[in-house]
RNA sequence: GGUCUGUUGGCUCAGUUGGCAGAGCACAUCGUUCACAUCGAUGGGGUCACUGGUUCAAGUCCAGUACAGACCACCA
């Protein structure tokens, strides 16, 4: 095994041993709960950046840690088509070679879109599985396939006869530079310094002034508005004024939509460019008058200003009304500004024919799913988000001017007018029977088939077996930025489609910041490439510093500290593995023996700990039982747990431990905990198995006794084993690379049984290990403190009462390997300290150090004042509390037991410490 | 304007049903003996933003204040 950990020599080659062993596809067992992730499904043009890394590490932690625990287990892959994103893209291509989409034509347009398509839209399939993702390559859906196309189509077509879906002439937000309508949700808000101009209308003997933002847009104006309680304006309404340039007379209406603090009270209406004043101009029927064309040039209703772009028609517009004199003042302005999401520019609101889903009736049940709790957001907070979309939710306007996506399945009919929408291509109009008919030109918004991903990608409208199996799905993981596009959309339309619920819970994460905790973006230069992460500290570092120490819902930063922390974790790890495996393997005597133990013919040979009674019966017998692959192992009887017994005590503190790590990390994981789950794998293989486990374990390894070598081989391989197991969902890679090279591997990890508790615990040798922890490290300060040369061996005494003296005495070797300790000499009786020394007390035994010449008494005393001090503290402390009647009466018994304890260690501590102070004083 | 989140050691953040404040990085001192210098040992460092309340007990629950951020929203 190489020392060092150089993951870019295996990873990829795991990987395709996964992919080839078939592991990522489920094993559907009937009767039995799957488990089903489907991926959000990254655009066709994306290039995989650290968003894509989070998501992908959470889902594969997930979806592995459920096919370990036994779960049939899917997770399904698969792009989007991304309608905007990829034909703005490819309209960039275009362009470079002089080609215009009217030049292509649609045919030749779709031909190149294909061909794009299937050139460069398997990039990012490609880098999900250098991040190690667990996909089901085999069921791999792209949302234009033609499963989801004509799931597109069904859904659209029974909406459609649901009369859910219509088509109709109503103000949407139109994007001048891609050209097409948007949805509400595809519009951002953006805060802009502007103006406000105020205009004057004359009308009969009075005049009205209104403010505006877009003084362009008054060509359109239709009407006036003012409060109905407007006392100002009370006695104009009804009449109407004259719009100026245009002539245009204009009736004044009442409409408490108006503020009559803002402004002048009154505001013009352009019902044909404005949300709010078209809502208005229904109520009152005003008319509606566009006056600007798709491309953002003022059209032939705008009079003289007919063809010129609208900001050069404003220049002009309020310079003619400053001739007229009807300009009656400018005031800066900061207002918000729709922007276009995909390009960011100015979104004009404007009249236009579009096809729309009614919203209310899909809302109302979506809703109620959230609220009755069948689907549960992670973390639940995200839920209220959620309730104040849906139940404010808009008509949502699907047709987009586009070609690149699905067509909207709906043919005019030129001889009646009427309108054919249908599952497939029809003959002649239904009505009319006239043969003339026109595919509407339009597609739909990329996020409809998004809306369908769930159930089109396991076969709908097909009943297949898939569908009945994995639907509804499990888990939905996404970030919190896509709930409205995406997730929203997903549980209507799976409750509608499906009747139930597209998954039973919702695991929102955060966005990845940079190390300032900026957005990364590429605009500003900061983003990671997680292709170039995954090079140079390998794919199980990336995923492993994304996920530690997360928490649900919240942003994170990603920085070199973080990857080579995670790096560094994962060479602790190998080395860990490379030093258990080297004495492993290094004789005739047996690591087999111990390991081959247990479990299931043809499975892992799983450890159980029943292995080291079954390695004492083979002492006694003399032969080496390892198995033949396949072949039986003895049924094995934990009841007797006599090896067990056998154990030193940081034996049994370890696997004790490891059981609670494993109980623990279970539960984190099931709670979608992960971030806490890593840590708590961290610190338990870290600062417990490393620190101690190993460490402890060498004075038997390295020593002659049979049996104890044999022990500790055992204990360190089991718990290794538990650990690859836990980690594995986390740093999949190294993991399996490591477990290949465990004796005996007879599957890959990927495929390996979730670790289970072992029957064996032992609660006092915890706190036996406790206070044995505590004597090392005391003497390890002390040694520090006097200067003790590193190297130097020293007689240790520990004074300590009968049942510590027991556990002291069993552990004489930990003390020389770990404290410098040349000699432990156990005592019993204060006269057998030997002088001059360097002493301390910890709870278990005081400890004392013949240093001879080293020994300072003024530090001795310093020292040993200080630790007075803390330790009258402590009882000062627990008194306090066991005076308090109220918490005598009401804190739980195990509480006040434990102060009980407290100063009764306590005071053996202080006693101690008195005495030596008194030693120390007397010399 | 509405909703939500955050404020804990120099930095980045944990802290799971209230029960004596933790980690990583950084810092200081020591350390090349057979897993690991991508390492080990030891140590310094926090009145948990502020104010009040509930409780025997509050970083943790409640109310308010300040600051920071996110999302939603139709004041032209």
């Amino acid at each position: 095994m190489e020392k060092n950990y150089s993951p870019q020599e295996f990873e990829s080659e795991i990987y395709q041993a996964w992919e080839e062993s078939g592991s990522f596809a489920p094993k559907i067992e009937e009767g039995k709960k799957p488990f089903t992730i489907v991926i959000p499904p990254p655009n066709i043009t994306g290039q995989l950046h650290v968003g894509h890394a989070m998501d992908t590490s959470i889902q594969d932690c997930l979806t592995r840690y459920h096919r370990m625990i036994g779960d049939p287990t899917l997770w399904l892959p698969g792009t989007d088509h991304a309608s905007i994103a990829t034909e703005v893209k490819i309209l960039d291509a275009m362009r470079a070679e002089g080609l215009t989409k009217e030049t292509l034509g649609r045919e030749g347009f779709l031909e190149r879109a294909w061909d794009w398509k299937n050139q460069y839209g398997g990039a990012i399939v490609r880098q999900l599985r250098r991040l190690g993702g667990s996909c089901d390559w085999s069921r791999e859906r792209f949302t234009m396939d033609e499963g989801c196309s004509s799931a597109v189509r069904e859904v659209f077509v029974s909406l459609y006869e649901k009369g859910l879906i219509y088509r109709a002439n109503r103000i949407i937000n139109w994007c001048p530079e891609c050209k097409t309508a948007l949805s509400d949700a595809e519009v951002e808000y953006e805060e802009q310094a502007s103006s406000l101009w105020h205009i004057r209308y004359p009308g009969d003997g009075f005049d009205i002034t209104v403010a505006t933002t877009r003084p362009e847009t008054m060509l359109g104006d239709t009407g006036i508005a003012v409060h109905p309680e407007d006392s100002r304006y009370a006695a104009y309404v009804g009449k109407s004024v004259t719009l100026p340039i245009m002539n245009r007379r204009i009736p004044i209406v009442a409409d408490s939509y108006v503020e009559k603090e803002f402004g002048s009270g009154a505001v013009k209406m352009t019902p044909a460019h404005d949300p709010n004043d078209y809502e208005i101009a229904q109520r009152h029927n005003l008319a509606i008058i566009r006056v600007m064309n798709d491309d953002g040039t003022m059209n032939e209703r705008a009079g003289e200003f007919a063809g010129l772009p609208a900001p050069l028609a404003r220049k002009l517009i309020v310079a003619k009304l400053e001739e007229q004199g009807l300009l009656v003042k400018v005031e800066p302005y900061t207002h918000n500004v729709g922007l276009c999401y995909r390009c960011h520019h100015t979104v004009e609101p404007l009249t236009s024919d579009q096809w729309f889903v009614k919203m209310e009736p899909l809302a109302k049940p979506a809703i109620e799913a959230v609220r009755s709790g069948s689907i549960e957001f992670v973390p639940e907070r995200y839920s209220s988000t959620y309730f104040h979309w849906m139940e404010n939710i808009r008509d949502w306007c699907i047709s987009r001017q586009l070609w690149w996506g699905h067509r909207i399945p709906a043919w005019f009919c030129r001889d009646c007018g009427h309108i054919n929408v249908s599952r497939t291509t029809p003959e002649s109009c239904e009505k009319c029977g006239g043969v003339h008919l026109r595919q509407d030109e339009d597609v739909m918004d990329t996020w409809f088939s998004s809306a369908l991903w769930p159930f089109s990608t396991l076969g709908w409208p097909e009943k297949t077996s898939d569908l009945a199996y994995f639907y509804p799905t499990s888990v939905l993981v996404t970030s919190y930025d896509i709930i409205f596009f995406w997730v929203a959309r997903m549980i209507f339309s799976g409750i509608e489609q499906m009747g139930e619920p597209p998954f039973h819970t919702v695991l929102i994460h955060g966005l990845v910041r940079d190390a300032n905790g900026k957005k990364m973006s590429k605009s500003a230069g900061n983003g990671i490439d997680p292709i170039e992460v995954i090079e140079t500290y390998g794919a199980d570092a990336l995923r492993l510093s994304l996920i530690m120490g997360l928490s649900p819902g919240t942003d994170t930063r990603l920085s070199t500290e973080k990857l080579e922390a995670a790096r560094n974790f994962a060479n602790k790890l190998w080395n860990a593995a490379r030093f258990v495996l080297s004495n492993a393997d290094d004789g005739v005597d047996t690591a087999g023996d111990v390991l081959n133990t247990a479990g299931e013919p043809g499975a892992r040979p799983y450890m159980g700990l029943s292995a080291l009674d079954r390695a004492e019966n083979v002492k006694s017998v003399g032969a080496s039982p390892r198995l033949a692959r396949g072949s039986q192992p003895s049924p094995v009887t934990p009841q007797t747990p006599t090896a067990f017994q056998a154990l030193q005590i940081h034996e049994k503190w370890i696997l004790t431990r490891l059981n609670r790590t494993i109980e623990d990390v279970s539960r984190l994981i099931e709670q979608y905990d992960l971030g806490l789950a890593a840590t708590t794998l961290y610190e338990f293989v870290w600062n417990q198995f490393c620190d101690w486990s190993i460490e402890l374990a060498k004075p038997a390894l390295f020593g002659d006794d049979a049996q104890a070598k044999r022990n500790a081989r055992a204990v360190l391989l089991y718990v290794l084993d538990a650990i690859l197991k836990m980690l594995h969902p986390f740093i999949p890679f190294i993991t399996e690379k490591i477990y290949g090279m465990l004796p005996d591997s007879a599957d890959m990890l990927i495929n390996a049984e979730w670790a289970k508790p072992s029957p064996y615990a032992d609660n006092s040798a915890e706190e036996a290990m406790d206070g044995i922890i505590e004597i090392v490290r005391t003497v390890r300060s002390l040694r520090l403190e006097r200067k003790v040369q590193a190297g130097k061996k020293t007689r240790l005494y520990l004074l300590a009462n009968e049942k510590w003296s027991g556990i002291l005495a069993e552990s004489t070797q930990v003390f020389q390997r770990l404290a410098g300790a040349s000699d432990v000499i156990v005592i019993k009786d204060r006269a057998d300290i030997p002088e001059p020394s360097v002493k301390a007390v910890t709870s278990a035994a005081e400890i004392i150090l013949p240093l001879g010449e080293l020994v300072d008494f003024a530090a001795e005393k310093a020292r040993i004042n200080k630790a007075i001090d803390s330790a009258k503290g402590e009882i000062e402390r627990a008194q306090r509390k066991l005076a308090n009647d109220g918490f005598i009466a009401k804190a739980p018994a195990s509480l006040i037991e434990d102060e009980r304890k407290k100063i009764e260690t306590q005071t053996g501590v202080l006693q101690a410490l008195e005495q030596q102070l008194g030693e120390v004083e007397s010399m």
